[in-house]
Parts: structure tokens; sequence; C-alpha cells
DNA sequence: CATCTGCTTCGACATACATCTATGTTGACA
DNA sequence: TGTCAACATAGATGTATGTCGAAGCAGATG
């Protein structure tokens, strides 16, 4: 039931190795346009950047200028994308993202002919 | 003219370091919007994987279904997104990727807690 | 100039999407 | 059981988007 990540397939080839099959590009882009907005992508670092890496629905909704039914279908986008997890524990539903469907789409944009950041790696401060 | 990537401001920092500005998320969402469509998809890793690194539109009607107006209007779509180039040589038009737009989106998905492809780095095969 | 080819722009249309208010559901608690 | 709080779902609505055919524009060529 909980959609875990279905491993690396056709996963992490970045997409300037060669070019994108029909259905890879259509899955991907359902995981891309979970992205495309600003308040998902709020939501996204909001819960990723959270102590303990998830967040309950009642610390997301506080930050944000749309109604609260407006947040839990951001999240349900989201869930839906697989890029984030969710459980409800006692009176609060938690959300965490997911790291493995966040860096396989990392993966694929990486291009060769530019330095990226050394970036986290550490996790530190 | 050659809109030159404007530079490493606020890019490049994982979503996961800390929660997205609203100005941020706006233009990170258009980004990633020219990204969630698997046409524009398959464009760009066609155009990414394209010897010399850049390919003619004469080159990127074939493989779709769609009309190459269709084509033309998702290569606009990428092109005022910022993550590919164009120019016009004699009687076509050529089209490259932008790396560091792509490397930036790349940078920003990174999360820490599940290890990442080594990817390219080389320049392959 | 006339014409052909490669590509872009325009106008129209159907679908998808973000947002709202209203309502439903689920768990805690008296 | 009744009630309250936290979230989710449903239905409605305006706007954005993907697609097409038709027309425009820009080089090349005769």
């Amino acid at each position: 039931m909980l959609p875990v990540f279905p491993a690396a397939e056709a996963c992490c080839t970045p997409m300037a190795r060669e070019p994108l099959g029909e259905a890879d590009a259509a899955e991907l882009a359902r995981m891309f346009k979970a992205l495309a907005d600003p308040v998902r992508l709020r939501l996204l670092s909001l819960i990723a950047s959270y102590e303990g890496g998830e967040a309950c629905v009642c610390d997301l909704t506080g930050p944000f200028d749309v109604s609260q039914p407006t947040i839990s279908h951001h999240l349900k986008v989201l869930r839906e994308a697989g890029l984030v997890g969710s459980e409800r524990r006692g009176t609060w539903v938690y959300y965490w993202v997911i790291p493995a469907a966040l860096n396989r789409l990392s993966s694929l944009l990486q291009v060769p002919g530019q330095i990226s950041v050394p970036a986290l790696a550490g996790g530190g401060a």
C-alpha cells in the first residue's frame, strides 16, 4: 500500500545521455507537473526542511495565503506523484518527502558542461 | 541578446536546507512548468543528447506525433523558461540546452538520506 | 521578382488546473 | 453519545494550457 519507491530501473539516467522514451517522459512529466506550482514547491521545501523530516498539516497551512482545502489538495498532488508520503497519527496527519523520488529527478536533470555545486552531502547545519 | 545565465545567486541551494521564499518558488515553478510536459521533456533530452549538443527544428519534428507548429510552441516555452537557447543559421534554427539552468534545478532537488547516482562527471560513453 | 522551404505566430477550441465554499470523515475527549 | 478539532472530499468557477489549421515571415534559389 505504501508506494515504496519502485527501485531504480530506467531511473537516474541523465536525459542528456540518450533521448527519453515516450513512457518514461510521460511518467516524469507527471512528477514535474507536481513541482510546477509555487505553493507545492514551498510545501515540499517546508516539509523537507522541517525538524525530523516530517510535518503535520497544521504546520503547513499557516505560511500560505490559500485555504486549508487548497493545501490539502496540493498535498494530495504531491502524494500521488510519489514525492511525499503521509500517515495519520492520532489527530494529526504527517507528511515527509521521499528522497529517492527527488534524487531521481535531480539525477535526470544533471547535464555535463558546467560544474554543479558540492551541495549537501554532509547534511550539516 | 543571448540570455547568458544570470550567475548563481539564490541558485543551487537544495530545497531541503531551508524553506523556499515566495519569489524563488514562483520563478522555479515557472521552470518546472516548462518541464511538466512529455513532449517538452523528450524535446529537451533529444536536444541535449544530439551530437554537438544542438539540433535544428527539422531534426525535432520527426519523432513526434504532434504538428510542427506545436513543436515550435513547445520550443518557445522551453526557451522562455531559460532552459534552451536558439539561433537562426541560414535556413535552419538551432536549439541547445543551457546546462546552468538544468543543473540549478538538479541541485535544488537533491535531498540527503539516500545515495544519488555517480552519473556523468566524465561526459560518458 | 517569383517561389519554395523552414519555422513562427495567430485565432479557435477543448481540456486541465488552482482555488473557493460547503460538507464529510476521523479521532480525541467529556 | 455528543461535540470539537484536524483533514479530506465534492462541486463550482475562472484561468491556463496543449493542440490544431491557416497565415505570416525570412532565407535560399532560380
